[in-house]
DNA sequence: GCCGTTTTCGGCCCGACTGTTTTCAGTCG
């Protein structure tokens, strides 16, 4: 069993122990477990009992159902529920303004067991006479029933960043005066968002009227004097919140999250004599106010240093925090090349002088001109007499852009097997090569894992590309054996890429944080096919900065001379 | 079900909004 499926049947487990009316700790404890197994960067499957307690929220009943899953594939624990409650039961959470205390009395009185049975009783009006229902009631939840296919759930990073922008940009108008700041899972930089979660500080209730009137607004799910929530055009939920200017901090602390981050740090405000919500830090004894204003001074009054939103997920930040070791996030700016990149001569949108032209206007010191090899027919990718022939062109560009190096490189494909795409001889006479695969993406886990580790052997790749080749909402990651291969690329003195194409971002912040802390270099690549995607270094940024990365994590903040002296052509003995 | 700078037992984050209610439970983030 993957990662993935590991933390499902978890996710399950705690919703059908919310439907029974369970332990709300237990409950907790197994979505808390579901939730960090999730993003888990090694394969779960394959620990013991002891490496898995020394998960944090893993004790052990939760080690023990784990080993079950990966010994047998399904947990009796899990089964024990099933049979109380049929599967089809836990769409029903799926819909707004349905939660667990109405789905165990739906199912009780009226035995309801799917969104179907469901509909059919909202239509024939027999929700109504129920405990808590009454006639909205029955009609919000038909809506909702209508409406979930429509709300489809996660959008990408870069989306929800615009349609942020311009919701910000539309309640300016209506308002000069008031601070506009989008919090949430936007500010952390993750790579999907759910929502828009924005925050209006010092704003008047006529705000929420303005949200209201906006144009993309299909449904006010909720309003009031200080938080109101629609459903926008498109899929995207926003939700509008007004704090007064002296609890700026912390409604930006409270509403950027995690939700993990705020009842990790929350609990430790408890254990200071403290409580901590959206309006300041007050003392429990006296309802005092101890900070509020600024989000540094409710973290120092907690004894940590401030965090940056990207690390705010409890994965170890509080504890650095208070300890005082917090990383020192790399940033955009430290950037100086571009290690992945295409022309018109194989899939490009823009030629060889302009993506150079481009990149010398950005400020890149170096870029590496990285067309497809000739197994990408459809690319019209290079077989080795081309490849050759670009890189002299390539070369030939150097000396005129000023502080500007083009490295002749190819992004050459990882054929079925494990072979490259292109002879030793071909890829030894390059500046660089990375390596990707762009095909056959339903092998098994054993045979893809056999296949990328037959092209780590070769010497002459340098940089694994987008490694997982998974698409964001699109296309599942390659099974593979993440760890052998992280073992390979370190053996080697290979790189791992951070792909910036927005659908892409692969690796993920989690690989991106495990390959780090196993001394892999990274490198953060536009991968751009036209030169406007040459700007999108920004989204890979975020990436690495939730893998904790510094500035020495990342090759391509290195001056040129550094970075080859570390390709891993130059460090043969 | 997890966990420990008081604790191996007894704690476990906090508030807004809605709809159904005569004071609150459920849902959501």
């Amino acid at each position: 069993m993957d990662n993935r499926a590991i933390s499902q049947v978890l996710a399950e487990i705690a919703d059908l122990l919310e439907i029974r009316g369970d332990n709300a700790f237990k409950i907790r404890a197994y979505r808390t477990a579901s939730e960090t197994l999730a993003t888990w960067p090694h394969a779960i499957a394959q620990l013991d009992e002891q490496q898995l307690r020394a998960i944090p929220g893993i004790g052990k009943d939760l080690a023990g159902r784990i080993r079950e899953l990966a010994e047998t594939g399904t947990a009796k624990y899990h089964q024990e529920l099933l049979e109380q409650f049929p599967p089809t039961i836990l769409d029903l959470l799926r819909l707004q303004g349905v939660g667990p205390k109405t789905v165990a009395m739906l199912h009780a009185t009226l035995n309801i067991k799917s969104i179907e049975d469901l509909a059919a009783a909202a239509k024939t009006g027999k929700l109504k006479g129920l405990k808590g229902m009454g006639a909205k009631k029955e009609a919000q939840i038909l809506a909702s029933i209508e409406e979930r296919a429509k709300d489809v759930g996660r959008h990408l990073l870069s989306d929800t960043a615009a349609t942020a922008a311009a919701l910000v940009e539309f309640l300016r108008i209506h308002d000069r005066n008031v601070e506009l700041i989008p919090v949430g899972s936007l500010r952390r930089g993750r790579e999907t968002c759910g929502d828009i979660d924005i925050l209006a500080v010092g704003g008047q209730p006529g705000l929420m009227d303005a949200l209201i009137s906006h144009p993309d607004v299909e449904r006010v799910l909720g309003q009031g004097d200080t938080k109101s929530s629609v459903l926008l055009r498109g899929g995207y939920q926003a939700d509008l919140r007004l704090v007064p200017r002296e609890s700026r901090g912390a409604a930006m602390q409270y509403f950027t999250g995690s939700k993990a981050h705020n009842i990790s740090i929350r609990d430790r405000a408890v254990q200071l004599g403290f409580k901590l919500n959206e309006y300041g830090l007050f003392r429990l004894d006296d309802d005092s106010r101890v900070a509020g204003e600024t989000e540094e001074g409710i973290y120092r009054a907690l004894g940590m240093e401030w965090v940056e939103p990207e690390l705010r997920e409890n994965r170890g930040e509080v504890e650095a925090a208070r300890a005082g070791v917090l990383p020192k996030l790399i940033t955009l700016a430290e950037l100086r090349g571009d290690l992945h990149m295409h022309t018109t001569e194989t899939d490009g949108k823009d030629d060889l002088t302009a993506m150079a032209e481009a990149a010398h206007r950005l400020g890149r010191e170096y870029i590496a001109i990285t067309d497809h090899s000739q197994a990408l027919a459809m690319a019209n990718g290079l077989d080795e007499k081309r490849a050759l022939a670009h890189a002299a062109r390539v070369r030939a560009l150097n000396g005129r852009f000023e502080n500007l190096t083009l490295l002749a490189g190819i992004e050459c494909d990882i054929l079925s097997d494990g072979r490259l795409d292109l002879s030793d001889d071909c890829l030894a006479q390059l500046d660089i090569v990375v390596a990707s695969i762009h095909s056959n993406f339903s092998q098994d886990s054993q045979q893809m894992t056999d296949r990328i580790l037959r092209a780590i052997e070769c010497p002459w790749v340098d940089i694994l590309g987008h490694p997982t080749g998974r698409r964001l909402l699109q296309r599942e990651p390659l099974k593979f054996d993440m760890t052998a291969v992280m073992d390979a690329v370190s053996r080697h003195g290979m790189v791992m890429e951070i792909n910036c194409q927005i659908e892409r971002l692969d690796l993920n912040d989690s690989h991106a944080r495990a390959a780090r802390e196993r001394g892999i270099p990274l490198v953060i690549s536009t991968d751009a096919h036209s030169v406007n995607a040459l700007s999108r270094l920004q989204w890979g940024v975020q990436v690495a900065r939730r893998a904790w990365a510094q500035s020495g994590d990342v090759l391509n903040t290195r001056p040129l001379a550094e970075l080859r002296t570390r390709l891993r052509r130059h460090r043969r003995t």
